[in-house]
RNA sequence: GGGGACGUAGCUCAAUCGGUUAGAGUACCGGCCUGUCACGCCGGUGGUUGCGGGUUCGAGUCCCGUCGUCCUCGCCA
């Protein structure tokens, strides 16, 4: 046996309780706080397990400095605390160490983030130190909630016989849907090979394979603008079945996600979760992610409106439009205020208005009061709106979808205004959880600006109708009438994730190019490998991804996948820990066979912070980088006027 | 690309109608303190008010531009 001290760890910070009084331990840790009284010395040592008060004895104490976040390795006796002494918010409460040896294996600077938890530091600081950020217990809290949450679903897709199998992230670029991530081949000058916004022909073409059920933890990428709920790199549990229809996936997810909310959470959740068509979301709730936890649903009155003497809602529903409103209980005491308010809002969105009544069957009040005079008319329109005496009742008058649009917003604000969302008993209260399947999106949708359609989903998915309503026979359906095998699964006004029915016959696929005015040779080049796989015995199958930055993040309570995700970027894509995207050397560009054109920087936004450091300049920042508009290129190469010269 | 909010000490914030030397809490440093645990008390250091212009006798405050952060619309098959 060496008597050789060492600085390594015997115990977690979180670990040690009364039964270990008297052993001679060593913890490692970051000092979180000081407390001198003079003649005697407290030091809080932190890990991720916990936090233990360490007794440092005047000797020590004046010897060495010990800072804030300073790592130390630090060797004692466990000493029981009592009375007074005990410390009942935390687990570790119950003793201290009185150091013997203390080992500073790091220093620091004070930090720049607060780890007391007393005050709340900005997101831009968190980000610049995402290191520090991520000492923190919540952080902590929350990435081991995710490590749980997906181990368990691994788990869960395991026992049910599924294959995890990886797929390629430098791939081909796609032609429709979000912007691609190009990365420049170097080997194959002036040639790109795409990262995936999701392994979607891969799966389909392992489920050609043979493979039968595959899933995956899989990485995906968008060039698109952030959110709070969406970053440029996001991570999906992603998985394929073969031989099966909608209700496979579906109770294939039902028992992953009970077994995993069970696993992880220990929440028993109600099982199945409703299924409704997208039609139904659209017309109940004007939206096709409905928060089920409450009311407050869509009324129709276009019934009443074709009949009515208000020349708004007549027009509207005699031009294929819909007349549609929400009623609000007298009890939540709606102001005109607050209708101002939700009409400026309604009008934001696109409605030329919000017509509203306070019910009665005198005829009520407010502007659509005249068109109630008689107590007929005002009958029927508080039965058409499911209104009592007094509730005040909201009106959109317009197209279909711009109704639904407005008066689904407006449904999410009154819920979240009026306090419609009942407080939860708890995470395990299952009322909490309320998912549900949205069914049989449209196949197509109609893009007023490219003025043609487009896959709602995407273009694998599966039609309701095989046939295409007659489309493979040479008839030319109504492509926005077409109705598809695709779902989303919904929990409390979020997607979590969606999938499909997918087209296994290579004839049907082409078709759905040929639809999407994708004509035989782009086919070929885009998507010839993969209508020749659909030709090759192709299974029937389906598929879904779950979003696990959302998912992750809502069974935390969080709203913003910044706190479950370790290394996020900012709303305009920038890392402000690495500070990239950044500019490369000259030399790289070249190597790809790339060359970088920018529009020439205005002489008051040359950049100071980040062009000026107090460090010397190096290589990958040389000073003509950011004082040219070209890279990488000879001069006079230069393809656009530099407008600063 | 559009809209809104914000940017002041390491951190979180204040600063009246444009008016004295830009303050507070916290952190940090020093002193005192033997049972604290957001220790306490006393003292101190710490500022290009994001950056650049402009108006003004005078700008943290008003105007223009710009950069950044957040939310959001477009966008996200």
């Amino acid at each position: 046996m060496t008597q050789q001290p060492t600085w390594r760890r015997t115990h977690t910070c979180g670990e040690l309780r009364p039964t270990h009084v008297g052993a001679i331990v060593t913890l490692n840790g970051w000092v979180q706080a000081r407390r001198n009284l003079g003649g005697i010395y407290f030091l809080d040592l932190r890990d991720r397990y916990g936090l233990t008060q360490v007794v440092i004895p005047e000797a020590i104490g004046e010897s060495v400095k010990l800072g804030p976040e300073y790592v130390l390795s630090v060797r004692g006796k466990v000493s029981a605390r009592v009375g007074s002494q005990i410390n009942n918010e935390r687990a570790t409460g119950g003793v201290e160490v009185i150091a013997e040896a203390v080992e500073v294996l790091s220093s620091s600077p004070p930090p720049p983030i607060d780890l007391s938890g007393s005050t709340e530091t900005s997101i831009e600081t968190r980000l610049k130190y995402r290191y520090i950020d991520l000492r923190r217990p919540a952080m902590q809290r929350n990435l081991a909630h995710r490590s749980r949450f997906i181990n368990a679903m691994r788990r869960a897709f395991e026992a049910q016989g599924f294959l995890e199998i990886e797929t390629p992230i430098l791939t081909k670029a796609t032609p429709e849907g979000a912007r691609d991530f190009l990365v420049p081949s170097r080997v194959h000058p002036g040639e790109f090979y795409a990262l995936p916004q999701s392994p979607q022909i891969f799966k389909q073409i392992l489920m050609v394979a043979g493979l039968d059920r595959y899933f995956q933890v899989a990485r995906c990428f968008r060039d698109e603008d952030l959110r709070a709920d969406r970053q440029l790199e996001f991570t999906q549990l992603d998985m394929e079945m073969s031989f099966v229809e909608e209700e496979d996936v579906f109770s294939t997810w039902e028992s992953v996600l009970r077994d995993t909310f069970r696993d992880a959470m220990g929440i028993e959740l109600a099982l199945p979760f409703p299924r409704m068509r997208w039609e139904e979301a659209m017309e109940r709730f004007g939206v096709d992610k409905p928060d089920l936890r409450f009311g407050l649903e869509l009324h129709a009155a276009d019934e009443w409106a074709k009949s009515c003497e208000f020349q708004v809602f007549r027009s509207a529903v005699s031009s294929g439009g819909r007349v549609m409103g929400l009623t609000v209980a007298a009890s939540h005491n709606l102001s005109r205020k607050d209708i101002t308010e939700l009409e400026a809002l309604a009008k934001g969105i696109g409605a030329k208005g919000l017509a509203w009544w306070k019910a009665g069957v005198a005829g009520g009040s407010g502007p659509l009061a005249k068109f109630c005079a008689t107590s007929e008319a005002a009958r029927a329109l508080m039965a058409a709106m499911g209104a009592a005496e007094g509730d005040t009742c909201l009106f959109i008058a317009d197209r279909k979808s711009l109704t639904r649009k407005v008066l689904g917003e407006l449904r999410n604000q009154l819920g979240r205004r009026l306090d419609l969302i009942p407080k939860s008993n708890g995470p395990t209260d299952p009322a909490q959880w309320r998912f549900t399947w949205v069914t049989h999106f449209p196949l197509f949708e109609w893009d007023e600006d490219a003025r043609r359609y487009f896959s709602a989903h995407h273009p694998f998915t599966a039609p309701e109708d095989w046939s295409l309503d007659g489309a493979l026979e040479g008839k030319e359906p109504d492509l926005g009438q077409l109705s598809s095998r695709a779902y989303d699964l919904v929990l409390n006004g979020w997607e979590l994730g969606s999938g499909s029915v997918r087209i296994h016959r290579a004839d049907v696929q082409q078709k759905i190019f040929s639809l999407l005015g994708i004509g035989p040779e782009e086919q070929q080049r885009k998507f010839g490998f993969f209508v020749e796989a659909l030709s090759q015995g192709a299974p029937p199958h389906a598929g879904f991804a779950l979003g696990l930055d959302r998912t992750t993040a809502l069974t935390l309570g969080l709203d913003n996948i910044r706190e479950v995700i370790a290394f996020p970027k900012t709303a305009s894509a920038v890392d402000l820990m690495c500070d990239a995207p950044s500019q490369v050397d000259p030399e790289q560009l070249v190597e790809v066979h790339v060359r970088c054109v920018v529009p020439a920087p205005s002489p008051d936004s040359t950049p100071t912070a980040s062009a000026t450091p107090s460090a010397p300049p190096t290589a990958s920042a040389p000073p003509t980088a950011s004082a040219t508009p070209i890279t990488g290129a000879p001069p006079g190469a230069m393809p656009t006027p530099n407008p600063a010269r």
